[in-house]
DNA sequence: TCGGGAGCGGAGAGCGCTCTCCCTTTGTGC
DNA sequence: GCACAAAGGGAGAGCGCTCTCCGCTCCCGA
């Protein structure tokens, strides 16, 4: 079975294109790759054979050679133990969020032609698997997503100082790059408006204290009211679930009935807080006025449609990628981030 | 910058470990590839060599020779035109389902040490893309989640007869290898229910019905019904998004007040109309039993928790990656089809 | 006119792996 | 004791690409 019995089978190589374009493969890999200055009048016959033999490169002779891979893997990172029958699949992939930073993440890889690769990390041997993953040149860098406060997986990629990108400042200081939404002028945002609504009984739903985004919203939104004069905020936890909202939320009006207004720490929580307030006959926003976080889909199939803080999620995953294929490209070991304004979504709620 | 002064930087290679294991390149590489018998002795003192290197294969190196990537992409089709405003990631993506399909596709690859690489087809181009990408060689094959019935993709995949799999059956008959659900079982797994309650007034929302799973979802119900002696449903199009739902149950509630009972063809649609049967005043189940499909996370959040026809996602996606890997590694040109058997989960809806 | 430098293109050496040959060794049957 | 088979292991040829050298051509200034 040679090539010549099996036209269709075998691929054009850069040597196919050299010949058609009567020219070295080294000026091909030249006008392919843009580099250096071929003559103009050379280019353009190169880039006719290329398009006349329908040349594609081959990512592995490429990847042998350059030692990249031109791909980067999104890490999803759950490193906590977990109860058996609470797996952790379904409960992180069911939420949306996920998709939205796939999709931002894609909208930069794609021009570029970066391949992305998603990983689960569930435990600490799986984020070590990660490390050495991008070490052995399995990948060229990582964005990830990490789900718990306590993840080991950010500091060991950065002690590793490999290419990492973290959705969100990690808990503790370290020199890894990160996006991030300034979560304080968010909780302004929602702490002005329900002020200016004319809120008189403000009360807020935090999500987990452990976690840098819960610890943020809730010291945001409490700063900000002092501004405005209101020196105390009551505050439940919610925990960052639909459950646990509904749970705040039965405290919240059991101990401070006479609540006119709340921000809740996320729209999933939100929703779950809205459930309560209507089971009690509360009327939203009449009743209580409710302002969420994140601006999630959650916040849009609510009833009423929430009132939220926006989190750009896509436009920060498409800088995530940004972010690592910049880093990649320079080998140079420095981190960088980049923070996010974030906007008041009026719906009804609020 | 040799490879002595920089040993930390060098990977060890198969000549490293054939080195200290003291036997051939080749030798090594059929310990690692399981091939051939070698003395078990041998084997032990190339297993040692390998740890003890801490090497790790070069998958590009190995590309390049099988001319296999060992990495398959998952792609999300939505082959139509689109508003401008009305972005394609951000509403498939929202949806639950596809973190769920990642899960159990990615359960089964890990393992194996295959790549997921994620794509998406927003286009006819982006499907020609895709075609081309795995005649390539970019990646084996695809898994793909072909979102409406007049995509393109499944017919060019099949007429490329390049390996690839369906989440669901194609909406016309062709040669290509998918995972279903037994619909019609499913559908009669409802009527059936809902006729043991002792509902009198049976009506049915059903999805797109230019969708398969909208068709038979539909047609399954009524057939089952009839077979109860009913030889009548009425039924409305909620096109399987929330506010189609909605809309469905005013129609339904305007026409048939007498309802007390319906099968809505997807668990959004009847998140929808449950709030609009609250709306008016109607409880649930007791007024009306509300029956879903797919078992999603909308199912569990929705007022009340809604009894459905469960869709096991995950076992399926985990399906479709088997049937893939093994399509891609017997080099057969063979379809193959998987359909799954749906259960109906009670919860508090019906 | 000539030297030198810049610009452009070619030759060729691998990157790390698999896989086909082929040789060596050992076992087996007569 | 010998022919032969079978099985284990080694040598070496590439897979398709990039990239470093190196040489050629041209142009410009002295």
């Amino acid at each position: 079975m040679t090539s010549d019995q099996t036209p269709a089978q075998r691929l054009p190589t850069l040597e196919d294109v050299a010949q058609v374009a009567g020219v070295s493969r080294a000026t091909v890999s030249r006008v392919i790759n843009n580099i250096r200055n071929v003559d103009p009048q050379l280019h353009k016959v190169v880039w006719d054979a290329v398009t006349a033999t329908g040349y594609v490169p081959n990512r592995a002779a490429r990847s042998l050679v350059t030692g990249r891979t031109g791909a980067i893997a999104l890490v999803v990172s759950e490193a906590e133990n977990r109860a058996a029958d609470d797996p952790f699949l379904g409960r992180f992939f069911s939420d949306p969020f996920f998709g939205r930073v796939v999709g931002g993440v894609l909208s930069v890889l794609r021009p570029s032609g970066v391949h992305l690769a998603l990983v689960l990390a569930g435990d600490e041997d799986a984020c070590a698997k990660v490390v050495s993953d991008v070490r052995q040149g399995q990948v060229d860098g990582v964005v990830v997503l990490s789900l718990h406060p306590h993840d080991p997986l950010p500091r060991m990629l950065a002690d590793a100082a490999v290419p990492a990108v973290l959705y969100g400042r990690p808990a503790a200081p370290m020199p890894i790059s990160y996006v991030d939404v300034a979560t304080y002028q968010g909780a302004k945002l929602a702490a002005d408006h329900l002020v200016a609504r004319g809120c008189q009984h403000v009360a807020t739903i935090s999500g987990s204290v452990d976690m840098p985004a819960g610890v943020d919203r809730l010291n945001g939104f409490r700063e900000a009211m002092a501004k405005q004069g209101v020196a105390y905020v009551p505050s439940y936890d919610g925990g960052f679930t639909q459950e646990g909202g509904e749970r705040a939320m039965e405290r919240l009006l059991a101990e401070h009935p006479e609540v006119d207004g709340v921000f809740v720490a996320s729209d999933v929580m939100a929703q779950g807080a809205m459930m309560v307030l209507r089971d009690h006959g509360k009327t939203v926003p009449d009743d209580v006025a409710v302002i969420g976080f994140d601006d999630s889909s959650a916040a849009l199939s609510s009833r009423p449609p929430l009132t939220t803080v926006r989190q750009p999620v896509e436009d920060m995953a498409a800088e995530m990628a940004r972010l690592l294929l910049t880093r990649i490209d320079s080998r140079a070991n420095r981190t960088t981030s980049v923070i996010f304004d974030p906007d008041l979504v009026l719906r009804a709620s609020a």
